[in-house]
DNA sequence: GTCTATACCACGATAGAC
DNA sequence: GTCTATCGTGGTATAGAC
């Protein structure tokens, strides 16, 4: 996971990935059947990871501007703790084959929708104003990943005050009264 | 730039290229040094065209809030004309040489700080409120490259009316008045 | 379960004929 | 300016000894 996130999955040999964990390359093919199951197997169990956590994360139940707050905030955590396999979920996504980039996507889309259920109900009950959800959906999603990009431990500002900066833009955003 | 866009960099070979436009591999090195100046030269004439095109574009003089939008209209038009290059230009920056990359990066960080200047302008004189300039340089910029990776001509809404909703959300976000 | 050795292939880049 | 041919290297994956 670590090499495929620094160099990128077509650029790392089984060589290499052997040496990194103190084999050597015939020695792997024990444990996966080729380089692709490799990846696919870290992607899978990323966004696996990511939905089982987010299920078992109890949602506030008073109104959906509640829950996108919570939703953004579960975001930026659960995505900050995975930087690496957070990263090579969204660019080695064409280094899949057909079939298991469709199970990927399925997964994603997955994702996507708890979101989207959580604008069109505010939307309805009149606690957010988007004028897409699914517009909104994805902008929100790109906006929230985007903080993997340039945060780093250590910097000017502590994860928490990052986290409630961005909750600020979401909820404004969404429209959020 | 296809190929990169398509494949990934380190997964296109030279002798794919070369059957792509038409010649044998060898030949290809009469018009690049090698495969690393071909990613380089790439990506360097989209940041210069991109600067070039911002800094060609009149803005607002009014207040930051207009100027914000025009910034937000330009950045979906210029960056959704260009899908590849766009593509190219943030997947491929690991592939870069340190020195290759330095280059690049100067170039996209006097791009943001176009943005940064609008917002920092718009939060003194009151037409705009942003919990933070860096961070919400960020977020935004990260909200509307997002467009790229799911609109696709013919879908359910036109350019026109995809560059209007975000404009909108933007604008929320940024506090706009 | 891990090693060494290797089959087979493709890579980037260059040389030299035309 | 383009071709064919090739050099040297390193890729994934497998075979078979231990």
């Amino acid at each position: 996971m670590r090499l495929f996130a620094r160099d990128g999955y077509a650029a790392v040999s089984m060589r290499q990935i052997a040496a990194e964990v103190g084999v050597q390359a015939g020695a792997l093919y024990l444990y996966t059947a080729d380089k692709q199951s490799l990846l696919f197997d870290l992607m899978k169990g990323h966004m696996d990871a990511l939905l089982d956590a987010w299920t078992q994360t109890p949602a506030p139940t008073e109104n959906a501007s509640a829950r996108l707050e919570h939703f953004a905030r579960f975001h930026i955590r659960f995505h900050a703790a995975r930087a690496d396999a957070v990263f090579i979920s969204y660019m080695e996504l064409r280094n899949l084959t057909p079939d298991n980039f469709a199970a990927i996507e399925a997964l994603r889309k997955r994702y996507e929708s708890e979101l989207e259920t959580i604008l069109r109900t505010g939307q309805q009950e009149g606690t957010l104003n988007v004028p897409d959800t699914k517009l909104a959906t994805m902008a929100l999603i790109a906006m929230l990943t985007g903080v993997n990009t340039w945060f780093r431990e250590g910097g000017r500002l502590s994860r928490d005050r990052v986290e409630d900066i961005y909750v600020d833009m979401v909820l404004k955003a969404a429209g959020a009264r």
